[in-house]
DNA sequence: ACACACCTACCAATTGGTAGGTAGATTGAG
DNA sequence: CTCAATCTACCTACCAATTGGTAGGTGTGT
């Protein structure tokens, strides 16, 4: 298999441990298991566990600011716009997926520091994009708040992320959409 | 030392490892050294690692259940309550914990079957607990939602909840309470 | 005498990681 | 074009450390 094949390979079943099992069962056998290489091989890709962890984040950061500012761009009300943020929870849900940035967030303490810094950086990028949605949105009169922008992002954030947790516990996703909804009308009309 | 002294400062300091490392940290190496016991001592107690998780969120859970009791209890109103209910969160934040619920849910799909049926037994506390605060204060005038005291408890447990896991990323806590108040404010106010 | 709390000394399995080798593709000099 | 040199992706066979757990012993209080 050529380089990048396996490389991606790993990459993507390394994500789909951690945000099914947790950090903790990010481990070397299991991955080599699923991708069809021996455990060894991995290090010719990544020396060590920390650099296939901080190549995870950054992939998926760069792959997520992509989304999210093709989502910005389109040519939908602020409303909409946070309603197809929604979706990337909601749907990750779906697919049996915790979102990425939950999973890491609570062993946030055991991460090795490049990973720390990285998960703050997937938060700071979404509070950021959120509120530049909302602060676009009360623009445009499209929606109007009692609280900043920067607070009511944070309020949004916190509901989602909360909303999914809750949601993978209880092995029920139905309700992290209208919760969503429900925050969204209340908070940012 | 007798042996419940031990047998309870090896569950304080599992649940310490737990809401400060996560669940991945809660080795038995870690534990004997700060209770100052040999690792093989704690099979005395607890015969294995499953007994001891499950005693854990067993006597958190009861602990929990009285101390919500006495909140509802008390003569102050809904608001009151709920805000003495997000210092639940708040507090062990500044205390440098995750909220046990967060901190295992995360790692849900790691956890052995008897721990997850614990997990969600936690979630379903909190959510039963928050919808009579709202539909007693309901009941009483001292506030109004536009949705069921359901859905509303479930967003306000999703909020805080995911403000503590934004708040323990982000090492910094100082937006969790307002987040709160927001929510209460703009949704069952 | 006996139960209790705890000990030392093990165990197999698993962790991330290293050493050194091999088969096949790519390259470059004659 | 040829053939050796090098690079590539992967391999087997290790390693020390750590995991949860067991067997059997020791001292102390009742």
């Amino acid at each position: 298999m050529s380089r990048l094949d396996t490389r991606s390979a790993l990459l993507s079943e390394a994500e789909a441990l951690i945000r099914t099992m947790g950090y903790a069962a990010f481990s070397y056998a299991d991955r080599s298991e699923r991708v069809g290489i021996r455990k060894a091989s991995i290090h010719h890709h990544f020396p060590t566990k920390e650099s296939l962890g901080t190549a995870l984040v950054d992939s998926y950061l760069e792959r997520f600011v992509r989304e999210l500012d093709e989502l910005a761009a389109r040519p939908i009300d602020a409303r909409a716009k946070r309603l197809a943020y929604c979706d990337f929870f909601a749907g990750s849900l779906r697919d049996g997926r915790m979102p990425l940035c939950g999973a890491l967030a609570a062993d946030a303490a055991f991460l090795p520091a490049s990973m720390q810094r990285r998960v703050e950086k997937l938060f700071e990028l979404h509070l950021a994009w959120l509120e530049g949605i909302i602060r676009d949105g009360a623009g445009k009169h499209e929606l109007k708040t009692a609280a900043s922008a920067q607070r009511t992002a944070m309020l949004l954030l916190s509901t989602l992320q909360g909303a999914s947790i809750v949601a993978w516990a209880l092995k029920d996703h139905s309700a992290i959409k209208p919760t969503f909804k429900q925050v969204l009308d209340s908070v940012a009309p």
